[in-house]
Parts: structure tokens; C-alpha cells; sequence
DNA sequence: GCTCATCATGCCGGAAAGGCATGGCGGTGC
DNA sequence: GCACCGCCATGCCTTTCCGGCATGATGAGC
């Protein structure tokens, strides 16, 4: 009986004995005896009903057929590594999609470095990046379109179902124009905050950046007045250099304003601001996505120094 | 030891448990016995490196490099029937290309049913129809650049190492001008045709033809002379409309001349212009030409009622 | 806690592949 | 023209490995 169904064995021996054009030549490198190959040959021939080589006493040739089959068997066999080795670089994180959300703003001084650092250890991993707001994220990550964020820590109910991996933290300054008078003191008192007038982010857009204010301002009597709201870092910078007022952020904006505005601390210290890595509690992260925090890491430690 | 190598088997099996989510369920349809199949898997994982399944009392489900594992598998499996597939179909004549030179004056009465038909028939083999010159085409199923050629049978030293087969004879008849006193004739002598003057292709380009010439006139003392060479058909029929002389040409353009001339056959009437199909001696002729030479076959009697 | 379904394991039988020896067949060289 | 050599095919035996049966382990459901 020759009941026989294609394996990829046949293939491999058929593609050796093809470019060898001999059995006798092809036999050793494929660790087998020459009869052994002569059957597994004809096994396949049977099998596809077709003659793929024209025998003769010197050696074998190739129908026209068996050109045609050969290169199919070489494509084959290329695809089938292929089909193991991205199996294989999945698990190791090389390989595979990366969906991750993040915040711009406060991760601008190390998730553009991470990324680029990751993406050439790792050319094979697509990552899509999402700017979404800090309760999309949370949202994005609860129901698994995203693997992680790097955000700020989310507070309160915000943070149902997540863990928060702190990387860095931004202590929370007061921005004044340079000749401005909190501009020559070492740091500001909060108190005095209240002859000021604030300049801020759009409460509908930066709900994070006023609870921060609430926070910074908890126990305060009598919180500055908002002198306008703005509706992004350029025109924060802008307002606060006319002279329209001062604006509470973290120190991750100083890169950001330059020389046009000073940062000052404040005195006491509010909680600082914590930027990290938020996942899922329960949900598993790919290898690729902890590769991807381990950059992560890596440069945010850099950063510290 | 667990030496053992990727084969389709496994790719086989994989697919079915996955597509089960079951090794029980998957088993029946692969005619096998479960623990088996919990073998064959196992050795898969194995040789991969990878857990492709999670396992549970209550089945198995994939893991994300299962999914993509499974994907490969059934693109493998795809593609492996389809190089069989293939191979067989370019056995029967079902698939490939066909390098294929002709003619286009003598056989435009049958070579493009027979094309139309032909590719009806086996539209994935591709054919290549090369226009060229009677030489060009022996030459080029002389070095094997064309599988066959239809043409006119090859004459002298032309024909060398090639084999012609006859669909269909043309006979010589003189085309004249409608209102011409040949043209009242049931038929010409060639002694006839001393006192008029002839309407011929390029030498250069239809030596073919002009060998025709020669045959024709062979034996009679006094040929006729030439008025103007014509570089094709078009030019020629409106030569010999326009009163410039006649012509020596096959039955096979009395389509072309439709009521612009007329034909009168010759006495005695020369050797008819054969045409069919011209092949190498030894070289063989593939499946799919040996089914194209059928269809010409067929599409050549046709036109003989 | 019992039962049931599911996957894993042990063991054995058999089919298929591999190895060795040999036969058949052309081409080469003397 | 004859002997020799190289190549592929065949016969026979051995080995390997796949498949089947019986059974174990484990977790879900009642």
C-alpha cells in the first residue's frame, strides 16, 4: 500500500536531491541512504500522480514539472521556518503589534527616547502609540484595546482594576515671567499664591491638570483667581509671559518654557506628580509589551541623573 | 530523545485541534485516537519552543502565539495543496505558459477562434503569441524559445530538424480588379499573366512569398514584371484597385479583399500555400501545447465545410 | 464529595522509514 | 567489444515512531 500523504519530509528531500540532481550526491547530506531517498521520491511522485524527474544511468534531470514543483517545495519550506520563527519571536517579543496609550505632555522627556530605543532592538514589533485623554486610557486598558499606558498615576476611580508603576516624578512649581518678583526667590510660599492671578488649562480638556490645582490648593482660604483659561502649552506660555498671570504645573514643562518663563517650588511641597506605566491588574502584557517597559525604565532612570 | 521534525502531519493536527478548541472533538475527524493527537501537539510545541495552547479540564484554548501559529498553519497547508495542485494541473496541460509563434496572414481564419477557445477552455495557461517572420519562427522553435509555431509549411533549408503538420491548403489564384477581363474568367492560365504587369510584397521582408513567386512561375519563360513592392495587404489592395497591376497571392485574403478585388484561380493551378502547425523534431511538446494543437486542430476542420 | 469530561501517560503492536546488500542499466575507457 | 564504473532501483532486515487501548490525573458541576 502507498497510502502515503505529503510531508514536508518529501519536500525537504526533493529539494536537496533537485540541486544536487543525484540521489547518490544528495543522500549524504541528508544523513540518508541512498535507497531510502529513492523511495521517498517516488513515494512522492505516486502521491502527486507526477513524474518530477527523468532518470538515467548519470544522474537524474528535472521535467518540466518538477522545475515547477521545485520551486513551489523551496517556498514551501522557507514559509513553514518562516510560520516556526515568528511563532518563536512572538514569544520572545520580537515580533507581533504593540497598542499603547500615553500622554504627551508629561511623557515628553523620556517616551520618545524609550520608543526609538525600542523600536531599533526590536524593528519587528509594530507599535501603535494613542494620545488619548488620562480616562480614555484607563478605559482603553480595562477592556484590553490597550496593553499599557505611560500617563500620569490615575486617581481615584480612575485607577479601578489598574496598577500604577511610577518612573518618574515632576514636583509641582509655580510659572512666572522671569521678572517677575517670585522669579528672584528661592521658593514660593503657597499662601502668597492668592494676590495672584492664575493662568490655566481649560477645565473641560485638562479635568487631570484641575485636580492637580485642587490638590495643590486643598486647605487654602481663599484660592487665586482665574485670569484665563488656555488651551495648550504654547498659549499657557504665551499668556503668562504678557503678564496675565501665573500657572501651577509640574517641572516637566521647564524644557518646554525655556528661558521666557522661571520655575519656582512651592513651599510646602504638594504631592509631586508621578508619571508611569498603568496596566490591567488582571490582563497578561505581552512579552513585546515588557520589553517595551523595560525601555521604558531604562530611560526614565536615565533621566533621573 | 524527541528528535523529531516539523512535518504537515502536524500542521495538520494542529489546525483541527485548533479550530476544535478540543483535542477529543478534533480527534474523530482526523481519524485518530486522542492521545495521539496529545502527542503529536506535544512534540509540536516541543519543537517550536512555545506553549501554542492552554490547557484546562474543560478544553484548551490558544495562546496568542497559537493564534498566530494557527494562522501559518492554514496558509501552509493552503499553499502545500496548491503546489500539488499546480504541478498536477501543468501535467495536464491545465496550467503554465505557452511560448507560441505565428503567422498572422495565413492563418487569421482559424488561429484566433482557436485562441478564444483554447483559453476558455484552460484560461490559467498563460499563452504568448509571437508575430515574426518565417525564419524568425523556425529559428525559434529551433532553439527552443518557441514550443510550436502556425505557420505555412516551412520550405528548404527553413524546415531543417522541424516537423509540420497540415490543417488547411490554401490554393493560388491571381487577384485582380473587379471590372478587370480576368475578373470575367472562371479561371487563369499563368501564361496569361506574361502581359500583365504584378503587385508583389517586399522581397525583404515576405521571402516567403516571393519563393511562392518563384514556384509558381516555375517553367514559364517570360515572368511577368513587377509594378511596386507593397509592405502589407492594405497597400497591395489598393495597388491592384487602383488599377496598378494584379496579384499572386492564396485564397486565404479573400476575406481581406471582400468585394474591393477578385480571385480567379489559376491553370494549371500550383502547388496550394499549406498551413498548420510547425514543432521541433525531438524536442517535446508540453501537455498544454499538445491541447492547444487540438484546439487548432478543431478550429481548422471547422472551417474546411 | 461524587461524577463526568478532558487531557496526559504507559505500554504494546504495526506500519513506515532507514540501512545494507545487490541487481539492472548505460556510458567510458582500454 | 568487453570489462569496469557509477548511478538508480529492489529485496530484505532492522529500527524508529506513530497509533490504539487502557489508565491516570485534574478540575468543573451537581
Amino acid at each position: 500500500m502507498m497510502s502515503c500523504v505529503m510531508e514536508l519530509r518529501h519536500l525537504r528531500y526533493y529539494v536537496a536531491v533537485a540541486e544536487a540532481l543525484s540521489f547518490s550526491k544528495a543522500a549524504p547530506r541528508l544523513r540518508v541512504a541512498q535507497p531510502a531517498l529513492s523511495r521517498q521520491i517516488q513515494d512522492l511522485e505516486d502521491e502527486i500522480g507526477v513524474d518530477l524527474f527523468t532518470r538515467s544511468t548519470r544522474g537524474v534531470t528535472l521535467t518540466a514539472e518538477g522545475k515547477l514543483f521545485l520551486d513551489e517545495a523551496r517556498e514551501l519550506l522557507r514559509r513553514a521556518d518562516e510560520a516556526v520563527e515568528k511563532t518563536r519571536a512572538l514569544a520572545r517579543g520580537e515580533f507581533g503589534e504593540l497598542q499603547i496609550g500615553y500622554s504627551p505632555s508629561p511623557t515628553v522627556e523620556f517616551l520618545p527616547a524609550a520608543l526609538g530605543e525600542f523600536q531599533k532592538a526590536v524593528p519587528r514589533v509594530l507599535v501603535r502609540l494613542y494620545d488619548l485623554a488620562g480616562n480614555e486610557l484607563a478605559d482603553g486598558i480595562r477592556n484590553g484595546t490597550l496593553e499599557l499606558a505611560v500617563m500620569q498615576r490615575p486617581m481615584g476611580p480612575n485607577g479601578a482594576g489598574l496598577t500604577f508603576e511610577s518612573l518618574h516624578s515632576y514636583s509641582i512649581c509655580v510659572a512666572v515671567p522671569p521678572k517677575h518678583p517670585f522669579a528672584s526667590l528661592r521658593a514660593v510660599s503657597i499662601a502668597k499664591l492668592a494676590a495672584e492671578k492664575l493662568v490655566v488649562f481649560r477645565r473641560r480638556e485638562y479635568t487631570d491638570y484641575h485636580a492637580l490645582l485642587d490638590r495643590v490648593f486643598q486647605g487654602v482660604r481663599q484660592r487665586p483667581p482665574i485670569a484665563v483659561e488656555c488651551d495648550g502649552v504654547s498659549s499657557l506660555t504665551t499668556e503668562i509671559a504678557a503678564g496675565r498671570g501665573v500657572a501651577i504645573v509640574s517641572r516637566v514643562f521647564s524644557n518646554t518654557f525655556g528661558t521666557r518663563l522661571k520655575l519656582r517650588p512651592l513651599t510646602p511641597a504638594p504631592a509631586a506628580q508621578e508619571v508611569g506605566i498603568v496596566r490591567s491588574l488582571k490582563g497578561d502584557v505581552t512579552p513585546a509589551g515588557e520589553k517595551f517597559c523595560a525601555q521604558l525604565r531604562s530611560a526614565a532612570s536615565r533621566l533621573a541623573k
